[in-house]
DNA sequence: TTAAATTCCTGTAAGC
DNA sequence: TGCTTACAGGAATTTA
Protein backbone atom coordinates (compact mmCIF):
# COMPACT_ATOMS: atom_id res chain seq x y z
CA UNK A 1 0.00 0.00 0.00
CA UNK A 2 2.16 2.89 -1.36
CA UNK A 3 1.50 6.18 1.56
CA UNK A 4 3.71 8.98 1.77
CA UNK A 5 7.10 7.30 2.62
CA UNK A 6 6.48 4.61 -0.49
CA UNK A 7 6.25 7.44 -2.38
CA UNK A 8 8.75 9.76 -1.20
CA UNK A 9 11.48 6.57 -1.74
CA UNK A 10 10.06 5.96 -5.93
CA UNK A 11 10.54 10.01 -6.19
CA UNK A 12 14.62 10.39 -4.35
CA UNK A 13 15.43 7.03 -6.57
CA UNK A 14 13.67 7.98 -9.95
CA UNK A 15 15.20 11.61 -9.97
CA UNK A 16 18.77 11.17 -10.54
CA UNK A 17 17.54 8.64 -13.46
CA UNK A 18 14.97 10.58 -15.00
CA UNK A 19 15.76 14.11 -14.50
CA UNK A 20 16.84 15.37 -18.35
CA UNK A 21 15.41 12.41 -19.96
CA UNK A 22 12.56 12.77 -22.72
CA UNK A 23 9.44 10.60 -24.00
CA UNK A 24 10.60 8.82 -26.51
CA UNK A 25 7.52 6.84 -26.98
CA UNK A 26 3.93 6.36 -25.57
CA UNK A 27 2.24 2.59 -24.98
CA UNK A 28 -1.23 3.31 -23.03
CA UNK A 29 -2.54 -0.52 -22.95
CA UNK A 30 -5.53 0.24 -20.86
CA UNK A 31 -6.90 3.50 -21.23
CA UNK A 32 -8.80 3.40 -18.10
CA UNK A 33 -6.11 3.93 -15.83
CA UNK A 34 -5.71 7.57 -17.55
CA UNK A 35 -7.74 9.98 -15.67
CA UNK A 36 -6.78 12.92 -18.00
CA UNK A 37 -6.80 13.87 -20.51
CA UNK A 38 -7.62 11.54 -22.90
CA UNK A 39 -5.84 9.09 -24.97
CA UNK A 40 -4.86 10.72 -27.84
CA UNK A 41 -4.21 14.50 -25.99
CA UNK A 42 -2.23 12.34 -23.08
CA UNK A 43 0.24 11.11 -26.27
CA UNK A 44 0.50 14.05 -28.29
CA UNK A 45 1.27 15.91 -24.85
CA UNK A 46 3.54 13.61 -23.63
CA UNK A 47 5.78 12.76 -27.00
CA UNK A 48 9.64 14.51 -26.97
CA UNK A 49 8.36 16.68 -23.74
CA UNK A 50 11.67 16.31 -21.14
CA UNK A 51 12.10 15.67 -17.54
CA UNK A 52 12.88 18.58 -14.94
CA UNK A 53 11.94 17.35 -11.76
CA UNK A 54 10.48 14.06 -9.89
CA UNK A 55 8.74 14.95 -6.21
CA UNK A 56 6.12 13.70 -4.26
CA UNK A 57 2.84 15.49 -2.59
CA UNK A 58 1.03 13.82 -0.43
CA UNK A 59 0.70 9.99 -2.07
CA UNK A 60 1.20 11.54 -5.58
CA UNK A 61 3.92 11.18 -7.50
CA UNK A 62 4.68 14.29 -9.81
CA UNK A 63 7.02 14.31 -12.86
CA UNK A 64 7.42 17.93 -13.79
CA UNK A 65 7.76 18.86 -17.48
CA UNK A 66 9.00 21.04 -19.60
CA UNK A 67 6.52 23.48 -20.09
CA UNK A 68 5.02 23.55 -16.42
CA UNK A 69 2.78 20.29 -16.89
CA UNK A 70 2.99 17.63 -14.43
CA UNK A 71 3.02 13.56 -15.12
CA UNK A 72 1.22 12.32 -12.01
CA UNK A 73 0.71 8.88 -10.55
CA UNK A 74 -1.17 7.42 -7.58
CA UNK A 75 -0.32 4.26 -6.98
CA UNK A 76 -3.33 2.99 -5.44
CA UNK A 77 -3.15 -0.20 -3.68
CA UNK A 78 -0.88 -2.26 -6.15
CA UNK A 79 0.25 0.20 -8.15
CA UNK A 80 3.90 -0.23 -9.10
CA UNK A 81 6.19 2.00 -11.12
CA UNK A 82 9.44 0.82 -12.36
CA UNK A 83 12.48 1.87 -14.13
CA UNK A 84 14.05 -0.49 -16.58
CA UNK A 85 14.75 -2.01 -20.38
CA UNK A 86 13.01 -2.33 -22.98
CA UNK A 87 14.48 -6.00 -23.17
CA UNK A 88 13.39 -7.24 -19.88
CA UNK A 89 10.37 -9.72 -19.46
CA UNK A 90 6.90 -8.12 -19.40
CA UNK A 91 4.73 -8.28 -16.21
CA UNK A 92 0.97 -9.09 -15.83
CA UNK A 93 -1.60 -6.14 -15.72
CA UNK A 94 1.18 -3.70 -17.15
CA UNK A 95 -0.92 -0.33 -18.38
CA UNK A 96 1.03 1.99 -19.71
CA UNK A 97 5.06 1.96 -21.05
CA UNK A 98 7.11 5.29 -21.43
CA UNK A 99 10.37 4.97 -23.36
CA UNK A 100 12.84 7.38 -22.83
CA UNK A 101 15.65 9.00 -24.99
CA UNK A 102 18.21 7.17 -23.49
CA UNK A 103 17.15 3.79 -24.05
CA UNK A 104 15.33 3.20 -20.36
CA UNK A 105 11.79 2.25 -19.77
CA UNK A 106 9.16 3.12 -17.45
CA UNK A 107 6.21 1.29 -16.67
CA UNK A 108 3.42 1.38 -15.06
CA UNK A 109 1.61 -2.37 -13.39
CA UNK A 110 -1.36 -2.13 -11.23
CA UNK A 111 -3.42 -5.75 -10.68
CA UNK A 112 -5.76 -4.07 -9.04
CA UNK A 113 -6.26 -0.75 -10.64
CA UNK A 114 -7.57 1.65 -7.53
CA UNK A 115 -4.60 3.73 -9.22
CA UNK A 116 -4.64 6.38 -11.80
CA UNK A 117 -2.64 8.89 -14.16
CA UNK A 118 -3.04 12.30 -14.89
CA UNK A 119 -1.13 14.82 -17.18
CA UNK A 120 -1.65 18.44 -16.85
CA UNK A 121 -0.63 21.63 -15.26
CA UNK A 122 -1.81 21.68 -11.54
CA UNK A 123 -3.90 24.05 -12.15
CA UNK A 124 -6.04 22.67 -14.93
CA UNK A 125 -5.96 19.18 -12.95
CA UNK A 126 -7.58 21.08 -9.50
CA UNK A 127 -10.03 22.46 -12.21
CA UNK A 128 -10.81 18.97 -13.65
CA UNK A 129 -11.08 17.96 -10.32
CA UNK A 130 -8.87 15.22 -10.87
CA UNK A 131 -6.62 16.25 -7.70
CA UNK A 132 -8.12 17.18 -4.75
CA UNK A 133 -7.03 20.32 -2.52
CA UNK A 134 -4.44 18.34 -0.26
CA UNK A 135 -3.97 19.10 3.08
CA UNK A 136 -0.32 19.76 4.51
CA UNK A 137 2.80 18.02 4.34
CA UNK A 138 3.38 16.03 7.67
CA UNK A 139 6.97 16.32 7.34
CA UNK A 140 7.21 19.86 6.29
CA UNK A 141 9.12 22.37 8.62
CA UNK A 142 5.65 24.26 8.07
CA UNK A 143 3.38 21.41 10.11
CA UNK A 144 4.04 21.89 13.55
CA UNK A 145 1.58 20.91 16.39
CA UNK A 146 -0.52 24.32 16.31
CA UNK A 147 -1.25 23.33 12.39
CA UNK A 148 -2.54 20.07 13.55
CA UNK A 149 -4.47 21.56 16.64
CA UNK A 150 -6.16 23.29 13.85
CA UNK A 151 -6.89 20.72 11.28
CA UNK A 152 -8.22 18.27 13.94
CA UNK A 153 -10.51 21.16 15.78
CA UNK A 154 -13.48 20.47 15.68
CA UNK A 155 -13.50 16.80 14.53
CA UNK A 156 -15.89 14.05 15.63
CA UNK A 157 -15.06 11.70 13.82
CA UNK A 158 -12.79 8.85 14.63
CA UNK A 159 -8.96 9.77 15.12
CA UNK A 160 -7.95 7.43 12.96
CA UNK A 161 -10.90 8.53 10.09
CA UNK A 162 -9.46 12.04 9.96
CA UNK A 163 -6.11 10.69 9.97
CA UNK A 164 -6.62 9.31 7.14
CA UNK A 165 -8.67 11.91 5.23
CA UNK A 166 -6.47 13.46 2.71
CA UNK A 167 -7.55 17.11 2.55
CA UNK A 168 -6.62 16.95 7.06
CA UNK A 169 -3.06 15.54 6.50
CA UNK A 170 -1.98 14.71 3.10
CA UNK A 171 0.06 11.38 2.38
CA UNK A 172 -0.99 9.00 5.71
CA UNK A 173 -3.32 5.40 5.02
CA UNK A 174 -3.97 2.16 6.91
CA UNK A 175 -0.67 1.21 8.41
CA UNK A 176 1.40 4.65 9.31
CA UNK A 177 -2.15 6.07 10.79
CA UNK A 178 -2.47 2.59 13.20
CA UNK A 179 1.79 3.33 13.44
CA UNK A 180 1.03 6.78 14.62
CA UNK A 181 -1.62 6.58 17.05
CA UNK A 182 0.64 3.60 19.08
CA UNK A 183 3.62 5.55 19.12
CA UNK A 184 1.51 8.43 20.82
CA UNK A 185 -0.11 5.90 23.02
CA UNK A 186 -4.24 7.16 21.33
CA UNK A 187 -6.92 5.23 20.81
CA UNK A 188 -8.01 5.99 17.39
CA UNK A 189 -11.58 5.21 18.00
CA UNK A 190 -11.61 8.35 20.13
CA UNK A 191 -12.87 11.72 18.50
CA UNK A 192 -10.09 13.58 16.84
CA UNK A 193 -10.92 17.25 18.12
CA UNK A 194 -11.02 16.10 21.99
CA UNK A 195 -7.10 15.86 21.86
CA UNK A 196 -4.96 18.18 24.66
CA UNK A 197 -2.45 19.71 23.97
CA UNK A 198 0.04 17.09 25.61
CA UNK A 199 -1.89 14.30 23.38
CA UNK A 200 -1.57 16.56 19.81
CA UNK A 201 2.13 17.03 20.68
CA UNK A 202 2.27 13.23 21.17
CA UNK A 203 0.87 12.57 17.92
CA UNK A 204 2.17 15.16 15.89
CA UNK A 205 5.85 13.55 17.21
CA UNK A 206 4.37 10.14 16.22
CA UNK A 207 3.30 11.59 12.99
CA UNK A 208 6.70 12.26 12.05
CA UNK A 209 8.52 9.01 13.59
CA UNK A 210 6.57 6.79 12.14
CA UNK A 211 7.13 8.38 8.61
CA UNK A 212 10.74 9.12 8.83
CA UNK A 213 11.32 5.38 9.54
CA UNK A 214 9.47 4.48 6.85
CA UNK A 215 11.00 6.18 4.75
CA UNK A 216 14.56 4.73 6.44
CA UNK A 217 13.19 1.46 5.55
CA UNK A 218 12.74 2.24 1.77
CA UNK A 219 9.09 2.05 2.58
CA UNK A 220 6.60 -1.22 3.75
CA UNK A 221 5.91 -4.01 1.22
CA UNK A 222 2.93 -6.27 3.13
CA UNK A 223 1.64 -7.18 -0.40
CA UNK A 224 2.29 -5.01 -3.83
CA UNK A 225 4.66 -2.10 -3.02
CA UNK A 226 8.41 -2.64 -4.90
CA UNK A 227 10.09 0.33 -5.67
CA UNK A 228 11.34 1.75 -8.79
CA UNK A 229 14.05 -0.95 -9.49
CA UNK A 230 11.76 -3.45 -8.20
CA UNK A 231 12.97 -4.56 -4.75
CA UNK A 232 10.61 -4.73 -1.96
CA UNK A 233 11.27 -2.04 1.28
CA UNK A 234 12.09 -3.12 4.76
CA UNK A 235 9.38 -1.31 6.72
CA UNK A 236 7.25 -4.46 7.45
CA UNK A 237 9.98 -6.00 9.89
CA UNK A 238 9.55 -2.95 12.03
CA UNK A 239 5.55 -2.60 12.46
CA UNK A 240 4.46 -2.34 15.91
CA UNK A 241 1.07 -2.96 15.82
CA UNK A 242 -0.40 -2.91 11.81
CA UNK A 243 -1.09 -6.45 10.97
CA UNK A 244 -0.10 -7.37 14.83
CA UNK A 245 -4.00 -8.49 16.17
CA UNK A 246 -3.88 -10.89 18.72
CA UNK A 247 -0.38 -10.73 19.34
CA UNK A 248 0.93 -9.33 22.36
CA UNK A 249 1.21 -5.37 22.24
CA UNK A 250 4.89 -4.26 22.32
CA UNK A 251 4.42 -2.07 25.47
CA UNK A 252 2.51 -3.93 27.83
CA UNK A 253 2.29 -8.00 26.20
CA UNK A 254 -1.46 -8.24 26.37
CA UNK A 255 -3.09 -9.00 22.95
CA UNK A 256 -3.60 -6.40 20.78
CA UNK A 257 -7.19 -5.76 19.51
CA UNK A 258 -8.87 -5.39 16.64
CA UNK A 259 -11.49 -2.81 15.07
CA UNK A 260 -13.06 -1.55 12.24
CA UNK A 261 -13.05 2.16 11.53
CA UNK A 262 -13.67 4.40 8.76
CA UNK A 263 -13.78 0.76 6.59
CA UNK A 264 -10.29 -0.19 7.71
CA UNK A 265 -8.91 -2.77 9.54
CA UNK A 266 -7.53 -0.82 12.91
CA UNK A 267 -5.22 -2.65 15.07
CA UNK A 268 -4.41 -1.01 18.92
CA UNK A 269 -4.05 -1.89 22.36
CA UNK A 270 -6.59 -1.22 24.46
CA UNK A 271 -4.88 -0.53 27.19
CA UNK A 272 -2.07 1.77 26.71
CA UNK A 273 -3.51 3.81 24.20
CA UNK A 274 -6.57 6.10 25.54
C1' DT B 1 -19.77 21.25 6.70
C1' DT B 2 -19.24 16.78 8.36
C1' DA B 3 -19.65 11.83 8.65
C1' DA B 4 -20.80 7.35 7.11
C1' DA B 5 -21.72 4.13 3.47
C1' DT B 6 -20.87 2.54 -1.19
C1' DT B 7 -18.18 1.58 -5.15
C1' DC B 8 -14.36 0.19 -7.92
C1' DC B 9 -10.78 -4.23 -8.71
C1' DT B 10 -8.25 -8.80 -8.33
C1' DG B 11 -5.00 -11.76 -5.83
C1' DT B 12 -4.80 -14.39 -1.77
C1' DA B 13 -6.26 -17.30 1.76
C1' DA B 14 -9.59 -19.59 4.46
C1' DG B 15 -13.47 -22.73 4.64
C1' DC B 16 -16.22 -26.50 3.00
C1' DT C 1 -8.50 -31.25 -4.99
C1' DG C 2 -11.48 -27.75 -6.40
C1' DC C 3 -14.86 -24.58 -5.63
C1' DT C 4 -16.90 -20.53 -3.12
C1' DT C 5 -16.48 -16.74 -0.13
C1' DA C 6 -14.37 -13.17 2.56
C1' DC C 7 -10.95 -9.86 2.78
C1' DA C 8 -7.39 -6.42 1.70
C1' DG C 9 -7.91 -0.92 0.93
C1' DG C 10 -7.41 4.84 -1.37
C1' DA C 11 -10.37 7.93 -2.60
C1' DA C 12 -14.28 9.53 -5.47
C1' DT C 13 -19.04 9.54 -5.06
C1' DT C 14 -23.41 9.27 -2.86
C1' DT C 15 -26.43 9.68 1.02
C1' DA C 16 -27.87 11.43 5.41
Amino acid sequence: MPELPEVETLARDLAPRLVGRSMAAVQLRRSSVLRYPDPEAFAARLLGRRIEGVGRRGKYLLHRLEGGELLVLHLGMSGQWRWGLPSEPEPTHLHLVLDLDDGGQLRYRDPRRFGRVLLGTEAELVAARCLPRLGPEPLDPTFTPALLQRRLAGRRAPLKAVLLDQRVVAGIGNIYADEACFVARLRPDRAAGSLGRAAIARLHAGLRQVLEAGIRSRGTSIADYRDAWGEIGHGQERLLVYGRAGEPCPRCGRPLASQRLAGRTTVFCRFCQR
